[in-house]
DNA sequence: GCCAACGTTGGC
DNA sequence: GCCAACGTTGGC
């Protein structure tokens, strides 16, 4: 299994959109950069990701699971374009900020702390028990 | 609201 | 294929 992490505006769709829409999850729409396409296209079903909020918050707040493979992104005619679509698994008991994860050791080379404009992001195995720690989330219940 | 970083576009 | 202009993201 992988593990990403998804950017999300708030104001536009945040985390309670997210787990509105239920088991039948929402299209990661609206990319429209290929390194973060090419993420959403080596994702796999099953695969773990954190959703964070940007702007505001600046925090990682769940935990969301990839439902289904990269296909056709409905709100372009732009062949280039596609998205998976994603389900809310659970809400981080304790939401972990921006500030903390650049100050946390193990996490200095994530991508999140420096590449801030890539929207969709790989995280690894180590980064992520780091922040499910720092989150007060066991992830073996994952 | 500003601006730095970075990606994309298009003229040459 | 280079690079200047432009657009976007996202932290501050």
């Amino acid at each position: 299994m992988s593990y990403w992490l998804f950017k999300s505006e708030p104001d536009e769709f945040g985390w309670p959109h997210q787990v509105a829409k239920g088991d039948a999850g929402e299209e990661w729409t609206g990319v429209r950069n290929y390194q973060a396409r090419n993420n959403m296209r080596a994702m796999r079903v099953g695969d773990r990701g954190f959703f964070y909020h940007s702007n505001i918050g600046k925090e990682i707040v769940g935990i969301v699971e990839v439902i289904r493979e990269s296909a056709p992104d409905s709100t372009t005619d732009d062949p280039r374009w596609d998205c998976v679509t994603v389900r809310a698994v659970c809400a981080l008991p304790k939401p972990v900020k921006l500030d903390q994860c650049k100050v946390q050791p193990g996490l200095g080379s994530m991508a999140l702390v420096n590449n801030t404009r890539l929207s969709v992001q790989p995280v690894t195995e180590e980064e992520w028990k780091i922040v499910c720690e720092m989150g007060e989330l066991d992830p073996s219940g994952l």
